[in-house]
DNA sequence: GATACAGTTTGAGGTGCGTCAAACAATAGA
DNA sequence: TCTATTGTTTGACGCACCTCAAACTGTATC
C-alpha cells in the first residue's frame, strides 16, 4: 500500500460495515457466488488499495456505473471489504486481517484456486 | 465409511455431476451461499456418508421434501456432493478428495470456520 | 456561484431462487 | 399384483437479485 493512499484513507470516512464477530461465512459465499464480485475480490486481492472505482478501472467497463456501486456494497456489507469515502472518491479495501481471524485460511484458499 | 454403506454405493448408480476440472469456483460459493445448503455441507462432512435423506434425518424437518431435493441436486450439480440411487434411496457424499485437488485447503478452511 | 465529476440511491424490467403442493416414477414389501 | 415408501419433477407463488436509467448528493474546479 502506497503511503500517500494511506494517509487519504485515514482522512476519509469509512462506511458502514459489520463488525469481524459478525461476518457471517454464508453470506461472504454468497457474495463471492457472483462471477462479478469475484472477480473484485480478486482485483482488490492484488492490487491492496484502491481508488478511482470506475467501472473500466476495475476491468468491468461492460457494467453501468450504478451496477458496479452496488456490487461493491454487497461486498462491503458482507465484510469482505472496506470502503473509505475521500472526496469523490472511495478506496476499497479487502480486510485481510479481520477475514484471517475469522475465518483462518480461507482468503488464502480462494486466491490460490485457479481462476478457470 | 461404514462398508455396507461402500457396497451400497457401488451397487448403485451414480447421479450426473460435473468432472473435477469442470468445478467452477464460483459455482460452489453460490451453492454454499445459502443457509440450508451450507448446513448439508456440513452435515455431510460430518457423517461421510449418508442414506435415508429424509428431511428429518438431515436436521431439515421443517422443508418440504422437494425443497430438501431441490437443495441436494444444486450441491451435487455444483460439484461439492456425489449421489448415488440405490433403490428408493440416495447416498450423498462430499466430493473431499476432488475438492482437495481443485481447490486445495478449501474443505478444510470452511469446516474449521465456526458455525455461527 | 456555476459547472463538471464521482459515486449513490431509487425505480423499473427481467430473471433466477426458495418454497410448497401435487403429480409422477421407481422400488420395497405384503 | 397391490400398496406403501422414497425421492424427483413440474407448476405456481413470492421474493430477491442483476442490470440499467434517471435523479440525486457531495466534492472539486473554474
Amino acid at each position: 500500500m502506497k503511503s500517500e493512499d494511506q494517509q487519504a484513507r485515514r482522512a476519509g470516512e469509512l462506511l458502514p460495515q459489520p463488525d469481524v464477530a459478525e461476518i457471517d461465512l454464508v453470506k461472504v459465499m454468497h457474495a463471492l457466488g457472483d462471477s462479478t464480485r469475484m472477480h473484485l475480490f480478486r482485483t482488490f486481492a492484488e492490487t491492496g488499495l484502491q481508488c478511482d472505482c470506475s467501472s473500466e478501472r476495475l476491468g468491468l467497463s461492460h457494467l453501468h456505473k450504478s451496477t458496479v456501486s452496488h456490487h461493491l456494497r454487497i461486498l462491503r456489507e458482507s465484510g469482505l471489504t472496506s470502503t473509505w469515502a475521500v472526496g469523490r472518491n472511495r478506496y476499497v479495501e479487502l480486510r485481510r486481517d479481520d477475514l484471517e481471524s475469522r475465518f483462518p485460511g480461507l482468503v488464502e484458499v480462494l486466491l490460490s484456486s485457479g481462476t478457470a
